[in-house]
DNA sequence: CAGCAATATGCCCATGTGGTTATATACCGG
DNA sequence: CCGGTATATAACCACATGGGCATATTGCTG
């Protein structure tokens, strides 16, 4: 497991990071808002922890998790480059997510 | 291949967008800039195009492709709720990127 | 110390995906 | 029309990874 990018190219991954994003949060409180499998949520964990986007504390027997912002940071600095293609229209990403959410994804789409 | 975070996962891909940020490219010379097989640089190109990040433009033989900002503008927006993390201290970043670069992946780094 | 609660790990499997090689298709110049 | 160039597609394989289940570990409480 590599890049910062592939770490959250997981769905899971990000679900806990957006949580983690408004308050730190126990492994339970993690499993029971996402209605995942207790040892899938420690198993995404190690991974985002391993790649420094989260750091646990321990608090009784639970484990207290919060966000590090530097993976994040990393991920915010190569998309730079690209910022000049939209930082004039603004509303081209409200279009494109319209877009996505009739368009069922299509396979071979020829331009 | 989903969310336009598994499409960015992939390093080549990524080099790909770096490059046609610059400016539009044809399949050959991100062939020859990235030294990838040409079957493997149209199948990223492939992907890239089906998943909204790029299009293509016909110029006699040639295929030159842009990049289409959307799907970015998307993962800049996910990053949002996380912003709050560094916009106070910036350098943050360059210090994670420091330790990024000394250290050897390493596994099982209990915190 | 026993027993329970919370979390972490190990193992196995199914699936997806990138690399590679070979081949097909498209377009050009002569 | 031919040969060559540029790009796309197909078929195959090796490998990593996420899910699921069972189990280990740790710490609290009575």
């Amino acid at each position: 497991m590599e890049s910062s990018f592939a770490i959250i190219a997981e769905p899971n991954r990000r679900a806990i990071l957006s949580l983690l994003a408004s308050s730190e949060r126990s492994v339970g409180e993690l499993e029971r808002r996402l209605r995942i499998p207790q040892p899938s949520v420690s198993k995404h964990l190690r991974v985002l922890r391993d790649a420094g986007f989260v750091e646990s504390r321990v608090d009784a027997q639970r484990r207290v998790y919060r966000i590090r912002p530097e993976p994040l940071m990393e991920v915010d600095a190569w998309l730079a480059p690209f910022r000049r293609f939209w930082s004039a229209h603004v509303d081209a990403l409200e279009r494109h997510l319209d877009r996505m959410a009739e368009a069922p994804p299509k396979k071979g789409k020829r331009r």
